[in-house]
DNA sequence: CTATAATATATAAATATCTATATATAAATA
DNA sequence: TATTTATATATAGATATTTATATATTATAG
């Protein structure tokens, strides 16, 4: 279960989270079904950076599509994606707090 | 809360964990610190590879070393971190388990 | 069948990351 | 102080990722 394989597979994994602007597009897709069109209206970034982004995070199973007409909606395809974004916020909290102490007891 | 800036930094966080390497790592400190070249040992990596990707998690705050003579003892900072890299882990499982059974659906 | 709108992909240039090798530092001991 | 052990850092070559630009696909409307 914990052979080296599987570290691959987490660490790809976790590249699909380690870019600001797909994080950005996890955030968004908490509240339901997304465009990309407003998914880059909303980044402000070019409509092809957005698909780009979505392809990515489509092959790496973390949203799924859904077409209707032109239009092609995205989705976040498992809740606990949520969670894991939660607690790696949570981390990151404890993180700066932690910065933020050792700053205040150095410049007291 | 949920701007740019903070998108960027939880990026940076989860490039930490975007390593097979690291991962693992991570995953032998949960059973408490570990010295440098031991972590080497266990993971079959060169010491001063060990000791780059210890240097990686310690500027992100991940990992904290204890010196003891020569010797440096690391362990994690945050329980939470054991928590996000299990969501990870069952992220993973139910991404494996829908590409299994859609592969049976498709040969049956 | 042509034009249009929304999305997707290909490619190249710029940037970042990993690995390996060599060298450096820190602490203990002879 | 010289040597040894454990760890850390610097650097360069190889590999991977991101971004931007151009082009292609898909479905609808006329």
């Amino acid at each position: 279960m914990h052979n080296p394989e599987m570290f691959k597979l987490k660490a790809e994994l976790c590249k699909t989270f380690a870019d600001a602007k797909r994080l950005a597009i996890i955030h968004e897709l908490r509240a339901g079904e997304k465009l990309v069109g407003e998914l880059a209206q909303t980044l402000q970034i070019p409509h092809a950076v957005a698909s780009r982004h979505l392809a990515l995070l489509r092959n790496r199973g973390v949203v799924r599509p859904r077409r209707e007409g032109t239009n092609v909606y995205y989705s976040l395809t498992d809740p606990k994606i949520v969670a894991a974004c939660d607690i790696i916020h949570e981390v990151l909290l404890n993180s700066l707090n932690k910065n933020r102490e050792m700053a205040e007891r150095l410049t007291d």
